[in-house]
DNA sequence: TGGATATTTCAAAATTTTCTGAAAGTACTA
DNA sequence: TAGTACTTTCAGAAAATTTTGAAATATCCA
């Protein structure tokens, strides 16, 4: 018999499996550096934590397990859930003879930062990119700017274009580091090693 | 004579030399950009723009300009300067005769990522790669677990230790680029270019 | 040193972001 | 088709972050 269906439980005894006390402990500052970590970087802070959790126990909770967990209201752990498999990291599972969703993480740490990345690129450099070209369209090569104005027209232009360019340049490598193989990274950071 | 000094002034005619149209535009347009670039980075979005100004302008501005220009009040202007200030992005500078304190903006792009990215190494990177290994402490080699639960903490171990590998590949990828040299991720990007 | 200008600080206000939880929606089962 | 279990949505609440602006502080010059 399920317990009553609720928007928030009074958690009698969260658990469940008695884990020893010290793995407890580990997975429980991975979700709060991992947490920590997200909201450093733009990502809501319960959303990562969620992500840490289904990561660090490496196997599939449903969204019970893990309000419980993490002591988060089932609209919260939902709309985190929702994010976490629109970007890629977490998958849907299922359970014989259990009709509530299971959530399983990403295992490959690679294939994590991958996803990170892509959305990442996909959301904050594509988009600067194309607006850094728009803005450097407004003063084109066909400006009418006055002879007077001219030379600082070309300064503000070559520093336009140097930061288009090294934008462009992060932006190449993030694609190449998103790319299936993922093999552009790999590479450069064998080769980096070496050179440290 | 110069203005009334006040926390925040009516602004009767901001400008300090007439500059084209489309190149104030253009100015405008970067420095909204950045602005939100930066507030997508976790940066607040009015040192951003601050900066923004100062990098696109090239040229020297004082507190009250850039608050015309912004429209931001004086306490925000002097936050936002002393923080990029302390990040090093940008250098105090005077002007004959004016005992205002003038702001100007490091101008090599290079450099400015290579600021950006030893400061977010800094806040970000070096503290979670701490706390990760601590975190792995905890169930580290001499584990007194059950044998029960031997392989659950092994796997436990592996999942840490993946992650760790991880960001600490990124924490010396981000070194390499910036120490001094900065050659690290220049022979990177050429390697990665011709792999493409 | 005194008076003026310039800069910094910080408590409170404004804004933005995130979370909650009850209601609406969906899907399965009998 | 009705009833139950489960999931999603979203308006409002809460929390976190950022900005303001006036007072405090620092600096300059005669």
């Amino acid at each position: 018999m399920p317990a009553p269906s609720s928007t928030r439980r009074p958690s009698p005894r969260p658990r469940t499996a008695r884990s020893p006390r010290a793995l407890r402990q580990s997975q429980n500052r991975f979700i709060s550096i991992w947490g920590e970590m997200g909201s450093s970087w733009g990502i809501p802070r319960t959303m990562a934590e969620v992500h840490a959790l289904l990561y660090i126990v490496g196997e599939p909770l449903n969204t019970d397990q893990i309000m419980d967990r993490l002591s988060i209201s089932r609209g919260s752990a939902s709309m985190s859930l929702k994010s976490l498999h629109d970007w890629g990291l977490i998958a849907r599972a299922h359970k014989r003879g259990d009709r509530k969703e299971y959530f399983r993480a990403e295992q490959d740490v690679w294939q994590v930062f991958r996803i990170i990345t892509r959305e990442r690129k996909r959301r904050e450099i594509d988009p600067v990119l194309m607006a850094l070209h728009e803005c450097r369209d407004l003063t084109g090569p066909r400006t009418t700017a006055a002879v007077r104005h001219r030379s600082e027209i070309e300064a503000h232009n070559l520093r336009l274009d140097e930061m288009i360019e090294f934008i462009g340049l992060i932006d190449s490598l993030a694609e190449q580091f998103v790319s299936p193989s993922g093999k552009g990274l790999r590479l450069a950071v064998g080769l980096l090693g070496k050179a440290v």
